[in-house]
DNA sequence: ATTGAACGATACCGATCGGTAACATATTTA
DNA sequence: TAAATATGTTACCGATCGGTATCGTTCAAT
């Protein structure tokens, strides 16, 4: 059988060189070489450059969400306070922190999205599927904490949160996870009930 | 001199097919056939690839914007109704109108930000600087509308805004400008000096 | 009517694309 | 020790990449 350590050093590097040259602009030869690897090694671990593709996607989508829910647990204790703490979170993601070492360059999953806008392509639902689970840990805080619509506030988190992704990379604000912080603050302590 | 009637025609479709497919996936021989037009003909009008990119970006941006404004203003009348009605137009966008006849695939120039994801670019540049006319243009509104704070307002709606446009895009919800709508409606009204 | 420029079409360039075949070398397992 | 397997290297496949050269044709300005 194929050993797990070139298939895991093929998925990390694809991923690095994904991310910050983009799919389609990385091809298959050099993602071999950088992993110190044949490229008949590759073939025999994936069937093809999407299925590498959608590796890398669910490895990033592991360890994104672990990283990000390791740190809101440290910023914050409260559902409430998580809430608001994501911004914080994603403010220390744009200035360089976030798993792995590379410099932050947006959304991975966007950026997939992006490369593969038809809706209906596994690498586009990869994405989707992606942000459906974040959505729904929001969801969950938002119910913990009270919230009076908890599936709306979660939303519009949402919104928030990808807006100030965006809005970092593309523009190169880099405290728009600060701006977003502020509107979170005050959606979180109004959908609370009063006390 | 070259004919102007050729070149928008290939910047035009150029346009068509980056944004649906993506710029590295869309050759010049490709645009060149489509558009009806000699590959040197192309390269008569344009220097390399990436000129032609920048030729579409910059199109993209007049075109957006004159519809964007255009909308806006036929959305509503005074500066604090068009900051919320921002998010109608950006809701009718995401459902189908917008320019061209394009089915919704998100920014193009968030697209374009990912795919050219250096922002030493100067793709990315091109994008960011679309993203600065127009957060310049929400400065404008807020200040005529006396929001407290303006600029911060403005920052705070274009990270909605984008939030929205990534949402739809994405994770496929084509409500998400209705979500924003409400948030922007409680950050515009709490900006304005009581009455 | 003649010149000259812009045109579409085609063939071509070296390089790279995703993917495959063959092979010799380790490394393992029996 | 012998058979089996996973490996990295190399060469190769047809197709396409961005970009150039050359052609004969169209068409407008003089």
């Amino acid at each position: 059988m194929p050993s797990t350590a070139a298939r895991d050093r093929l998925v990390q590097t694809a991923l690095e060189l994904f991310y910050v040259d983009g799919f389609h602009a990385v091809g298959v030869d050099r993602i071999a070489s950088e992993a110190g690897v044949g490229k008949m090694t590759l073939y025999r671990h994936f069937r093809s450059k999407e299925d590498l593709i959608l590796a890398a996607l669910r490895r990033r989508d592991e360890v994104f969400r672990a990283w990000f829910t390791r740190a809101l647990d440290a910023a914050a204790t409260t559902p409430s306070g998580k809430l608001v703490a994501v911004f914080d979170v994603v403010d220390a993601w744009i200035k360089g922190a976030g798993p792995g070492n590379q410099r932050f360059r947006g959304c991975a999953f966007v950026k997939a999205s992006a490369e593969y806008g038809d809706p209906d392509d596994p690498i586009h639902a990869a994405a989707a599927a992606h942000k459906a689970i974040q959505l729904r840990q929001l969801i969950q805080l938002a119910r913990e904490a009270g919230a009076t619509a908890p599936e709306q506030l979660a939303r519009q988190l949402a919104i928030l949160r990808e807006g100030a992704i965006a809005e970092a990379h593309v523009a190169g604000n880099v405290d728009a996870a600060l701006d977003a912080r502020r509107v979170a603050e005050g959606l979180v302590g109004a959908a609370l009930p009063h006390q």
